[in-house]
This record gives C-alpha cells, structure tokens and sequence, in this order.
DNA sequence: GCCGTTTTCGGCCCGACTGTTTTCAGTCG
C-alpha cells in the first residue's frame, strides 16, 4: 500500500463517518491525516518497516492512527472501513460532492427518504420528495438538480495556467471598475498551486456594486450563483467556480491573507495569534476589539511576530518555524533564469527551426540553451537515430557559431527504453553536450522494472538529468506518475552527479515541489526547462519557477539561474 | 482523533451567505 492508498483509505473513513455525525474534529483528524499521508515525501510503508515509532512522530498522526496505518500496512484493508461501509450505503457519499450537500443533507435524505445514490436522488428532487422533507424546500432541490449536472466537473482541477489565464482576465476587468482601488487574486492562484479547484479575487472599493455587477455581466461569466454584500460567487464558461470578496482597504492585508489561505496555513496562524491573546479574521488582527494590524500583509504577519511569508511556502509545512527562526528561503525569481535545457525544433516534433528557437531564446534575455530533440524511440515525433542526431548536431554547430551573445548545447532527449537500455549508443552520447534521459512509454510498468531503467540512466556517465522524472500528466486525461522509489532514486542521482529537471509545462510541472524539495536536500541541482516545442513555448517557464518557489528553491539550487561560466561547472563531462 | 512553555482533559479558526425558518442550521472556504 503506497501512500496514496493509505491517503484514500482515510479520506472515505472521514467521508463515512461525517455522514454518520462523528464528531467534527475526529473528522477533521482523519482529513488531515489523509492529506499529511498523501502528501508525505516517504512512504508510510518504508518509515514502518525502518522504524514503526516513526509514524506517531509525523503531527497529525497519534497513537490511533499509527495503529490503523500499520494494520493498512499488513492487511491491506482497515476493518474500521469495511464496518463503515457495511453501515454506510456505496452510493450515498457521492452525495457529498454535490455542491451545496454536506453531511447533514446527505444523511436526511438517506434515512428519510432512502436515497442511496445520485440517480435515485434526482428522480426524488424531480418528483417533489425532496421539497417536501423537513430543512429542505423548493429551491434546495432546484440546486441539487443543478448541482447534479455539475457533479462531473465540480471536483474537476484545472491546470495553473488555464486558473491564472482567467483569474487575470477578471483581475484586469475588475481593475478598470471606477471605484475599485487595490484588486488581486487570492486562493490557490497566488500560491500557485499546480491544480486549481476555484478561484477567488479581493477588491478594495468604496461600493461593492459597481464591483459586483462587472463580475455579474463580465463575458467569461456563466451564471452568479450567490451574491451578498461583501461575497459574490459566480461560475465561468469551462466550469470553474469564483469568489470574489469586497473589504474595506483598512482590512485589504488581513483579508489578502485570510483568502490566499492555504486553510492549514491560516489555521496555524490564528492558533499562533490566540496564543498571542489577540485573534485573526478576514478584517484584521485584533486585541480585544481593537484592531492592530490589517491593511497590509507584512502587517499581519508582523502583528504575530513573523516575517512575510511567501504565499507559495503557506501549506503548513514547516514555513511558520522557518519564519520563526528567521530561516524562510529566499525564492527563486523567474529573472534569475539564465538558461533553458530542454527544446525541440524542426527536426523532431517541434515547429521551430534551430535559428528561430535561438532568436526567441535571445528575445527573451536567455544567456544558454540546450537543442534536444527526441531520439528514435519517439517515432510518432519522428525521433532521431545516430545518423541524423549527429547530422543534427552538426547543424547547431554551424549555427551557433554565428552568435556570440548566447551559448548553445548539443544536446538530446534521450529514451530509457522499456528493457532498461539507453535508446542511443553510449559513444553517441558521448558526443553530446547535454544529454536529458526520460521515461515516456512503459510508464505502468513494475516498480522494480522502472527502477531498473532510471537505474540505468543514472549509472550513464552521459545522462546529464533525468527529464520529467515521473511521467505523469495533469491535463484533461490525467496520467499517474509511474511506480519509484523516489527517495532512492534521488540518492542515486545524487551519488552520480545526475541533476534533475523541473519540467515547466503546466500539464507536467514534473517533478513536484515535495520532491524538488526532496532533491534540494540532497544537494542535487535542479533544472528548470520549458521543454517548449515552439518559439511560444518559452512562456511556460513561470510554471517551473513557480513548482520551485513552492519547493522553497532559491537561485543558487538551480543549475539554469547560474551564469554561464558557472553552470559550465556544474557540466558532468567537466568531472 | 490529536495535542500540551497555563493543560493528559478539554479544547480544536472563523465569518458570509442561503434557505427555511420566525431565530437559525447547514455549507463553504
């Protein structure tokens, strides 16, 4: 049972239990321990068996649910679920995902009017049961009709950069209303969290309307489906839902930090002020009645004696005691990128020739790049044997001898093949001055199969970095990221000078901040690459930087926010 | 179910909006 499987298993006992009654915090403990084990740099499975004393270490998980994970560990299966779902009907849960249905709802209608699924509970809504039975009424069962059409999308992510292209688009809207003064995203846009579920936008305004009704009318708007004085909710065309909240400007700080959230960043931090004696809402901090702080961040964040947190490091994960001792990173920016290492051209699949790739590169101040097109294996992308990669090579060569204000790599995209070979020759690799290895086909392999192959690659005295090391995809058909040890792999790679890649493309953003951090640790060097297929591609890099920031990276941890002559020195031929 | 520099018991973030109610429960973020 890896992680995730464990992470699920809590998860539905929360679901169970809260349709049940259960107490709110037990629910919450289950919740949270569901999110700290799916979100766990090591396996569960693997902290166990060196040592099952260390599972109660991790804070969320006490002496109960260690129990319960070593059980999962061994059986496979947690009685307590088994039980749960014998007293819980399948269907009935799913409820839960209708928005507007919680725990209270989805009980009342199972026991009162023996709904046990979706299907029936729409024939119930559409025969007038539902507005009949007490706490619920006409427009209720209106809203689970409408909640039901939406029940496929609604717990849909989307990627980043499909969530900020909209959250801008409103932002700037917002930003022309007469009235307003400070608007900015918030919610998980602005910690840049890799999938977005909703959006949510602040405004400062002497008058919520004129806010309001641009939202209302604005063209990216489907329907408004709440609407108060300080909190309109709207859905937009593709299916994402956003808030936008109107504060006074004394309160612009305090609410900024209250709707950027993450919730467990903003639950430590209110336990931090009431220690304090003072407490936080979205107005500002108060003491007593009196407010102290409010009108900016930094405000709020000093008021319970803590520097400005980056809203990328809030996800409750070790950033308030780093503030605390004072330690918090400081984070990569995207005009730190001196370098990109992973490009196509013409020759494979991209849309671009060598000299236009270059020129764009130039365009947007790059000082290095690296051409890496697919090898053979790719064939779909018309992948490069040795022949035309060394024909290839010889190109760039010519090419690049004409400029002098950017260096350029011959470099490949190099296949681990599904024997756990390299898809080219070791002297062809040999030639090369940057060689990326990756995983693209046999993704659903064995565990120890793909260790083999990343072993492989890694063991190669050629392989610079391993490219998106997990394969997996974030886009409409979502891909799992294939079976690894991650934490052996990277003690590999770092054993053999192998850096990894953070691929900045919003469907891959691979690998993830957790195992970018994973990375960091080891000393490995971290590379961020747009893998971009067109002079357009280069845009995706703020992707990468941001999936860095999140990691708590800073410049000097990746090797492409070094100069040249520095990054030169990284160069695993140069050992 | 977790957790502890006032605590091993008694807390656990907090306010807006909606709909069904006549003063509030449920849901959401």
């Amino acid at each position: 049972m890896n992680n995730t499987e464990i992470s699920r298993i809590f998860e539905e006992v929360g679901d169970l239990l809260e349709i049940q009654g259960a107490n709110s915090f037990r629910v919450r403990a289950y919740r949270m321990a569901a999110r700290t084990i799916g979100d766990h740099p090591e396996q569960m499975a693997d902290l166990f068996a060196a040592n099952p004393r260390q599972l109660e270490e991790i804070s969320g998980i006490g002496k109960d649910l260690a129990a319960k994970i070593k059980t999962i560990l061994e059986t496979s299966e947690l009685p307590q679920l088994t039980e749960l779902r014998l007293e819980v009907p399948a269907g009935v849960a799913d409820m839960l995902r209708i928005d507007g249905m919680g725990p209270k709802k989805t009980a009342a209608l199972w026991k009162e009017l023996g709904i046990l699924d979706l299907d029936m509970l729409k024939a119930a809504c559409e025969s007038g049961q539902v507005a009949g039975l007490k706490g619920f009424g006409e427009k209720t069962a209106k809203k689970i009709l409408e909640g039901l059409a939406h029940v496929a999308e609604s717990g849909m992510r989307h990627d980043l950069a499909e969530a900020k292209f909209l959250s801008d688009s409103i932002v700037d809207a917002l930003q022309l209303v007469p009235g307003v003064h400070q608007v900015s995203a918030a919610g998980s846009v602005r910690r840049r969290k890799e999938t977005i579920g909703d959006l949510d936008v602040l405004v400062t305004a002497d008058d919520s309307t004129a806010a309001m009704d641009c939202l209302g009318t604005h063209p990216l708007v489907e329907k408004v489906l709440a609407r108060g004085e300080t909190k309109q909710r709207v859905r937009l065309r593709g299916g994402m839902e956003m808030d936008l909240r109107v504060v006074p400007a004394e309160s612009y700080g305090a609410a900024l930090q209250y709707f950027t959230g993450s919730k467990e960043h903003n639950i430590m931090t209110r336990r931090r002020a009431a220690e304090m004696g003072l407490k936080i809402n979205e107005y500002g901090v108060f003491r007593g009645e009196t407010s102290i702080a409010g009108r900016t961040e930094e405000e709020v964040y000093q008021a319970i004696g803590l520097p400005y947190i980056p809203p990328e490091l809030r996800e409750d994960r070790g950033e308030i005691q780093r503030a605390e001792k004072g330690t918090l990173p400081k984070l990569l920016e995207l005009a730190d990128m001196q370098g990109d290492l992973h490009m196509h051209t013409t020759a494979t699949d991209g849309t671009a020739s060598i000299r236009e790739m270059i020129d764009a590169a130039r365009q947007r101040g790059l000082k290095y790049i690296a051409i890496t097109d697919h090898s053979k294996r790719v064939s779909m992308a018309n992948g490069l044997d040795a022949d035309r990669l060394r024909a290839h090579w010889k190109e760039i060569e010519v090419i690049r001898a004409e400029y002098t204000d950017i260096q350029v790599l011959r470099g490949i995209e190099c296949d681990i093949l599904e024997d756990a070979t390299m898809d080219l020759p070791d002297d062809v690799l040999a030639e090369a001055d940057w060689v990326i290895a990756v995983l693209h086909y046999g993704l659903k392999q064995p565990k120890d199969q793909i260790m083999a192959r990343l072993m492989t690659a890694i063991r190669n005295p050629h392989v610079s970095v391993l490219g998106h090391l997990t394969g997996r995809y974030l886009g409409k058909r979502p891909r799992a990221p294939a079976a690894m040890d991650l934490k052996e792999v990277l003690k590999a790679a770092a054993d053999h000078g192998v850096m990894i890649e953070i691929n900045a493309h919003p469907s891959r953003l691979d690998i993830d901040d957790l195992g970018a951090a994973a990375a960091r640790d080891l000393g490995i060097p971290i590379v961020i690459s747009t893998d971009a297929h067109a002079t357009t591609g280069f845009d995706v890099m703020q992707f990468g930087v941001f999936q860095a920031r999140r990691a708590g990276l800073e410049a000097r941890h990746v090797a492409n926010a070094q100069e040249w002559t520095t990054f030169k020195s990284l160069l695993r031929s140069n050992r």
